[in-house]
RNA sequence: CGGGAUGUAGCUCAACUGGUAGAGUACCUGCUUUGGGAGCAGGUGGUUGCACGUUCAAAUCGUGUCAUCCCGACCA
């Protein structure tokens, strides 16, 4: 084999352990100072006064820092991550990460790759681009709306965008499986998702093309699945607290999942957008789709019912206004149009007037596909009046019944004609559950203020944003696309799944929104697109060496430094330093020069600090290894 | 998919009742300045989202369309 000219092979090229980034040695890096071509000296704005392969130098960073932040930022995220130059907006829901950013993203990636191996977790990658069959197979082909891209490939191939990896994986699974023996595993990836969101927003928030850390579990039995199913749970926290958020952790709906017991990990912000609910003295918390309450009944004796004129008063604060009572005296239809055979079916949902329908809790009742609002001719066609409904005299149908209304005497109804309510409607006596539904059924969403399960507490409400979610699916997917195993009984079994789900990017904005103040991104630790940021101030050429020296120095020992060597004013300097959010800034200046030191600031606050640069790496050290 | 709003320079925004494009910032050149987004001078950068229409004349008026943002709906 020919040998390559001026690469000695004996001698590689060492990877940093910290950084995984190879580095070449300094005594054979360019090291070069280059005077302005036209004076012949250091020149005013020199962008290539030196180059230096393996530390980043500001001057040769590719994007710029924003004065201002775009328009169509809203979330501090949004605007930070913006200002900073670390993402940039190609289209709705669509962005490119820059190289601040992806540095970011590296870092987030290198924490969750030790955490997945902790759990065992074995690393690969399935396409983006799949065949539909297989989406066909799971059910979720037809399930899914126009989230899903549906494309032909040349040969006229129905393909789809992946939005998730369950059914590839499971596949996969499926050919390597055979016998119990080869239980548990787990597998996991870093792989986009395509998903068409109606409505992207927030930046990295809520984006239609993401990087998904995925992560699929497969196990003999349930039992299997639960034990694995907390380690996961439990590497999710450390996840979330290396990227400094203490991650509130709600049940949540499974969806189209399948399974029974999901969980999400959310970062609690009023700019979330899920409503969760939490019980401070049970620990009971969960998201508000699914989250249950006690229901407090207005108890009393049945009185006879009395019809009234509301003549054009058919919403409940219209009505509750013309007679005087309360939201909570009033029960309320609430229609819908479910799909859930062949054709769509019409669903009235009875429910107090003061508590709202959790459409995911009908939608599961159900066993639902899609649920959509009645139009008037269905609700007309079911024998009910638009605006004057009432379970009295529903003639065709389903009725669901809310736990709330059989604990509650003497309601004000519809009336089931233009204008007119009824009052003292009594479940049991004025009617009762028929049909599908037997008994009344739990499809109320809570609310702040509402009763905990247990009937003593009161819950609160919060909002929060979702970063992860962990999922026992079960054998939906192993049972549709045929992953089974030969059992020690000898019988066939098929494999018990998990699936355990992180946004990258949408962890970064998360880690971005909960850890900023007003003059940028404070970085973790773990974090931090670069561990140190050295700023050389004013224009000797010394300082600028000795900076260099310095970052030789850190970058040597196992930290990535950014150094700032442009020609630019101290105040400039800084304000990109506030921004970027580096957690350690090393500033050198004239007069700390003389005394032999720099200037240590913590970008999380504190005062600043004058150290001999001969304990510069030592406080460094000190400082990561907290 | 409903409701609202907005599209003018890389970013933030002006331009009256129609008269032919402007500022700040950013960027480039030079000089001065150098500890918290400097000053002066000169300069680059726009088919005013797009199409059609009205008009002698359209950033401005009308119709359509596309895009973006906000509130809902939706969201493994």
């Amino acid at each position: 084999m020919a040998e390559t000219p001026g690469v000695d092979l004996s001698d590689p090229i060492p990877i940093c352990p910290q950084t995984a980034r190879s580095r070449v040695r300094w005594e054979d890096s360019l090291w070069t100072t280059c005077p302005s071509p036209t004076t012949g000296s250091f020149p005013n704005r020199c962008s290539a006064t030196y180059i230096c392969p393996t530390m980043q130098l500001v001057s040769k960073l590719f994007g710029r820092t924003l004065r201002e932040a775009p328009n169509d930022a809203e979330m501090d995220c949004h605007i930070w991550l913006s200002r900073g130059g670390l993402i940039r907006r190609l289209a709705s829901g669509l962005y490119a990460v820059q190289p601040l950013g992806q540095r970011a993203i590296r870092k987030i990636e290198a924490l969750i790759r030790q955490e997945m191996e902790a759990i065992d977790g074995q690393e690969m990658s399935l396409p983006l681009v799949q065949p539909s069959e297989l989406w066909e197979k799971s059910g979720r082909y037809q399930l899914i709306g126009s989230e899903l891209v549906r494309f032909k490939d040349r040969s006229q191939h129905p393909m789809v965008l992946a939005m998730t990896h369950e059914e590839a994986v499971t596949q996969v699974a499926s050919e390597e499986l055979s016998s119990h023996r080869q239980l548990p595993f787990m597998l996991w990836q870093f792989q986009l998702k395509f998903r068409d969101e109606p409505r992207a927003r927030g930046g990295l928030i809520r984006v239609r093309e993401f990087t998904m850390k995925d992560a699929y579990s497969f196990h003999k039995d349930q039992d299997c699945l639960d034990e694995y199913y907390q380690r996961a749970y439990d590497a999710y926290v450390r996840i979330f607290r290396r990227c400094g958020i203490e991650p509130v952790i709600v049940q949540s709906d499974t969806g189209i999942m399948g399974g029974k017991v999901a969980h999400e990990f959310m970062l609690q912000s009023p700019m979330g957008e899920d409503n969760l609910i939490l019980c401070p003295e049970t620990g009971y918390s969960a998201n508000a789709e699914i989250a249950v309450f006690a229901r407090e009944g207005i108890p009393g004796e049945a009185l006879p019912t009395e019809s009234v004129p509301t003549p054009s008063k058919s919403s409940i604060e219209d009505v509750t206004k013309l007679l005087g009572i309360e939201a909570k005296n009033t029960l309320k239809m609430v229609m819908y149009g479910a799909e859930i055979g062949p054709k769509p079916e019409f669903v009235a949902v009875a429910i107090r007037g003061d508590l709202d329908v959790s459409e995911t809790k009908v939608k599961n009742a159900l066993k639902a596909r899609v649920l959509f609002a009645a139009t008037d001719d269905m609700i007309r066609e079911a024998g009910l009046v638009p605006g004057y409904a009432s379970p009295v005299g529903m003639k065709s149908g389903i009725l669901m019944v809310d736990l709330s209304v059989p604990v509650s005497a003497n309601l004000v109804a519809g009336g089931n004609e233009a204008g007119m309510h009824v009052r003292n409607v009594n479940f049991g006596r004025d009617f009762t559950c028929t049909g599908r539904f037997t008994e009344p059924v739990d499809v109320a969403q809570a609310a702040e203020g509402l009763l905990e399960i247990g009937g003593t507490h009161r819950l609160k409400a919060v909002r929060g944003i979702e970063i992860g979610n962990i999922f026992k699916l079960g054998t939906k997917f192993s049972e549709a696309l045929g992953c089974t195993f030969q059992a020690d009984d000898k019988s066939i079994k098929p494999a018990v799944m998990g699936c355990y789900g992180i946004g990258v990017g949408r962890l970064l904005a998360s880690v971005v929104e909960n850890s900023h103040d007003k003059d940028g991104i404070i970085w973790p630790k773990e974090i931090a697109p670069f561990q140190v940021h050295i700023v050389a101030l004013g224009r000797e050429p010394e300082i600028l060496e000795d900076c260099v020296a310095l970052a030789k120095e850190l970058e040597s020992a196992g930290f990535d430094c950014l150094l700032d060597d442009r020609d630019e004013r101290p105040g400039v300097k800084f304000k990109d330093s506030d921004l970027w959010g580096i957690p350690v800034r090393l500033a050198l200046g004239g007069k700390s020069r003389e005394q032999g030191c720099f200037e240590w600031k913590l970008r999380s606050g504190g005062a600043m600090e004058l150290f001999p640069k001969g304990e510069i790496l030592d406080r460094l050290k000190a400082f990561y290894q907290d």
